[in-house]
RNA sequence: GCGGGCGUGGCGGAAUCGGUAGACGCUGCCGACUUAAAAUCGGCUUCCGUAUGGAGUGCGGGUUCGAGUCCCGCCGUCCGCACCA
């Protein structure tokens, strides 16, 4: 029905000629063309500018959940925006799909962790699909699987053919309840970080990539990841810990009979050591410990302490008097006790260090303790004292004193004339340390990727021939005892040498899910049959352009697949030093939390109106925590999808909250949204028709809302994209029908595309435009529109408002503060007096100082 | 303890370079339409005050003609690391 020209439809109207939009309709109707055309299968071959998007795959551990809709929303609106304005876009999904949770299922139901996984996987493709993401599902992976795997295996056996991965006994971290292995980034506060049970000590062989080798390119690279956000940076800065300083031996007195290696940042402060300290498992002190009850007897009471947070933070200073002493490396009548100490840590540095109590708290704390010297040997300020009083070590920077040759440099200087002399007397030399350790990849599981090792008494560990990959998991094991099934398997570790042909057995470990989730994102962008990517098509692609997901792979994921892409490199597969180009993390999905009278958490459709639903008993509103099981605070997305439709919540997780932070999610909310996309749907099924004149501030609001809301989708800031396509449709539906507003409604479909791509497509459809919206070009914008020609002047006096004028723009100086001085209020206001001085801002505002 | 982020109405948040604080949304209130309700539409919604007006961006200082924004010192809160020599 034709508008009637000039005149403004009354509200009744609107309501008369629009019909409902039916999103669930929409949606299905919708989703089957995108997927009939393979819409967004992306080509290689493009001639267009390439663009990756990328989010976080899923673990597929059952259904998805808002966490998912959110990560996944934000992703899809950048995948199509890119589309629209001219990219060839890569923006695929797969599965992380090995795992633990698999497992554990596996031993709750007795169902097998394969099937459990692929019925997941069935499941939560189907609510993403349901969605209206714009994947390319045509290259969908899943990590358990043999055509995933197996090409893993094979990028091990490169990685170890290029000297990057070795076997080493060594002490691990082993989770009694997953019976299982731990890297340490997996251990928390002394807990596994999937059981919570308290992590204990074994030696086990394990299988270690030399990550430590790349410690100074990965933390240098993070000065080229331009768009990574600070935080992410600065954690792996602080998870490789590179530091530098002097590792350097002590020369050993009578009766101890070796040296003491110890390293310290602050060679400056040598002539400071009055102790050194070994750590409890160091040679020394083990050796010791075999002669001496008491020595073994303090060891083992290092042992006890707890090495939780807190633990460790009222835990005393202990100490062991070993009775041996080494000589000062610049004087050797001067001796040094040596000590067992519960503060020192086998695993960095040397496992031992100088104590100089003056300038090291640790030290400090231990050596009043033990009543040992403690001399100042950095002047602070003009206290140059030797004697140092009080109980706050000086860290601080300042002159050296009391240390000889060294008196009156710097810090700094005297670091280096130390490494010097000891460099050149051959005692000693600078050295670069890390906290950073090699990735431990072994876990004594069933559902991983297996180790493509054969173990052979005669011939050691030999990699499986490549024509034997993959290695493929049995399928009939059984989880009726805790541990790892394939050790117990009847034939499937047996198996012949490929070197000697005698008998021989596989390596029964698997690889670290971690390792899946370091290259899924090469495999995603070339997948061929015969090898794990090819190398030219993987380049057309990679880096990832815009990586995002969670923030809790800050460091363990992010930094794998840093490395295993350096590593790539450095064995000549891919030409890349970077994985992802831009990363984002976006905050959590939150709810407020319900407990009912008796302290029971509950869901949030247990709650009525502060009342528990079932007893009528009132109900505690706990704060607003992240959608946890355990809280009980979840909303499953799928029955909310089926209420509103799939746009309406894409719309609700782009809006109000900025990305980065979290977005509480709301019925409120949820109901504004789905009123606003059948607003939409009012305005474009209402208005697609020719109507005459032009209006000017309409094509101004709309030409700023098309740059505005291109920038921001750009920026990731989408709330602040949906609240300019708030106020476009504001303006356009307060405007009388002209050209321009018929144009605004039209680009204004194209505008949503991105977020609410069903309800774009369906108004596309119903203006009869032919093709799809997601294949539309993005509008363009006239620059000479985005500027006003009028501009309100703020007039201040003495810095507060008092008026405002509106003035043409580009006025000059002179002719804005007449402006201002003529204004009533401002004349009222000054009574007679002339201002002492007036600052003009053109365009912007006048302050009189009176 | 170390490192980092954040702090703006009843709520989520906006304010691009130091220049009109509170855009936009939610909630709430009033009104229109309706027999009624829902939906929709219009208006109001930082606080104090009937009002002219005043105060106001965690607190205290400072720089500036002018500070949410910059500087100094606090407080609160969240996150990461955690005996790293």
């Amino acid at each position: 029905m034709p508008a009637t020209s000039g005149a403004r439809r009354s509200p009744a109207d609107l309501t008369i000629m629009a019909s409902r939009y039916n999103a669930l309709k929409s949606d299905a109707a919708w989703q089957a063309i995108w997927d009939e055309r393979g819409t967004f299968a992306a080509r290689d071959d493009s001639g267009k500018p390439h663009a990756y998007v990328l989010e976080m795959f899923p673990y597929p551990s059952g259904k998805i959940h808002m966490g998912h809709v959110r990560n996944y929303t934000m992703g899809d609106v950048l995948a199509r925006y890119r589309r629209m304005t001219g990219h060839e876009v890569l923006h695929p999904m797969g599965w992380d799909a090995f795992g633990m949770p698999a497992e554990n299922a596996a031993m709750d139901k007795g169902v097998h962790p394969g099937t459990w996984t692929r019925a997941n996987i069935a499941t939560m493709k189907a609510q993403l699909k349901r969605l209206g993401f714009a994947l390319d599902w045509s290259r969908e992976l899943a990590t358990c699987e043999p055509d995933y795997y197996g090409h893993e295996q094979a990028l091990f056996l490169d990685l170890f053919a290029g000297g990057l991965v070795y076997r080493k006994e060594s002490s691990v971290n082993w989770d009694p309840v997953d019976m299982t292995v731990l890297a340490n980034e997996q251990v928390i506060d002394g807990k596994g970080w999937r059981s919570g049970a308290t992590v204990e000590k074994r030696k086990l062989n394990q299988w270690f990539l030399k990550i430590t080798d790349f410690a100074d390119e990965l933390l240098d690279g993070l000065g080229d990841l331009a768009h990574w956000p600070d935080k992410v940076k600065l954690m792996q800065e602080n998870w490789i810990g590179r530091s530098r300083g002097l590792t350097f031996r002590f020369a050993p007195v009578v009766p101890l009979d070796q040296p003491i290696e110890v390293y310290s940042t602050r060679p400056d402060t040598i002539f400071g050591a009055s102790f050194v300290a070994i750590a409890a498992d160091h040679p020394v002190a083990q050796e010791l410990a075999s002669r001496d009850p008491d020595a073994a007897a303090f060891i083992e009471r290092c042992k006890e302490g707890g090495t939780t947070a807190a633990e460790l933070e009222t835990q005393e200073k202990l100490g062991f008097d070993t009775g041996y002493a080494v000589q000062h490396p610049f004087d050797a009548d001067w001796t040094l006790p040596v000590y067992i100490a519960n503060f020192v840590l086998m695993d960095y540095g040397t496992g031992a260090v100088m104590g100089v109590p003056a300038h090291d708290q640790r030290d400090l704390d231990f050596a009043r303790k033990y009543a040992l010297d403690v001399t100042r040997v950095v002047a602070e300020g003009d206290t140059v004292d030797p004697v140092f009083a009080g109980d706050t070590a000086y860290t601080g920077p300042g002159r050296i004193v009391n240390s000889r040759f060294l008196d009156g440099l710097s810090v700094d200087e005297a670091k280096g004339q130390v490494i010097a002399r000891a460099e050149a007397e051959g005692w000693g030399s600078g050295s670069t340390v890390y906290r950073l350790r090699d990735w431990g990849v072994s876990r004594q599981r069933y559902w991983g990727t297996p180790i493509p090792i054969i173990h052979c008494d005669a011939c050691g560990a030999v990699p499986v021939p490549r024509e034997q990959l993959p290695v493929v998991l049995p399928e009939d094991v059984s989880f009726d005892i805790p541990g790892n099934p394939l050790d117990r398997h009847p034939t499937w570790r047996h198996i012949p040498c490929p070197s000697c042909g005698g008998d021989a057995a596989r390596e029964t470990d698997t690889l670290d899910t971690f390792v899946d989730s370091s290259w899924y994102f090469i495999r995603f962008a070339s997948q061929p049959d015969d090898k794990p990517f090819d190398r030219s098509v993987a380049e057309k692609w990679l880096p990832v352009g815009q990586y995002i997901g969670g923030v809790e792979h800050a460091i363990l994921h992010l930094l794998y697949a840093r490395f295993w892409t350096r590593a790539l490199r450095h064995i000549g597969k891919l030409d890349m030093a970077e994985p992802f180009a831009g990363l984002f993390t976006q905050g959590m999905v939150t709810h407020a939390t319900f407990r009912s009278d008796d302290g029971r958490w509950l869901n949030p459709d247990e709650v009525t109106d502060g009342k528990e639903t079932a007893t009528g008993l009132p109900v505690t509103i706990g704060r607003v925590e992240k959608m946890s099981k355990s809280k009980k605070n979840t909303v499953d997305p799928e029955p909310i999808v089926d209420q509103y439709g799939a746009d309406a919540v894409r719309w609700f997780m782009l809006s109000d909250s900025p990305p980065e932070r979290d977005l509480e999610w709301s019925e409120n909310g949820i109901e504004g949204s789905w009123r606003f996309v059948q607003r939409l749907w009012r305005l474009f099924d209402g208005d697609a028709v020719g109507e005459a004149g032009s209006d000017v501030p309409l094509d101004r609001k709309l030409h700023q809302t098309i740059a505005g809301v291109g920038a921001d989708i750009e920026a990731l800031q989408f709330n602040k994209a949906v609240a300019k396509l708030y106020e476009l449709v504001n303006a356009i539906e307060r405007a009388q029908p002209s050209a321009s507003r018929t144009a605004a409604i039209r680009a204004a479909m194209l505008l949503v595309a991105p977020m609410v791509p069903h309800l774009a497509e369906e108004a596309w459809a119903a203006i009869g435009r032919e093709g799809l919206i997601a294949d539309a070009d993005w509008p363009t914008f006239d620059p000479a529109l985005l500027v006003e020609d009028e501009v309100t002047i703020a007039i201040q006096v003495n810095g507060k408002l008092r008026d405002t004028l509106v003035l043409p723009k580009g006025q000059s100086k002179a002719e804005i503060e007449a402006a201002a001085l003529a204004s009533d209020k401002i004349v009222r206001l000054l009574d007679g007096q002339t201002p002492r001085k007036v600052i003009v801002v053109p365009d912007r505002l006048v302050n009189l100082v009176a």
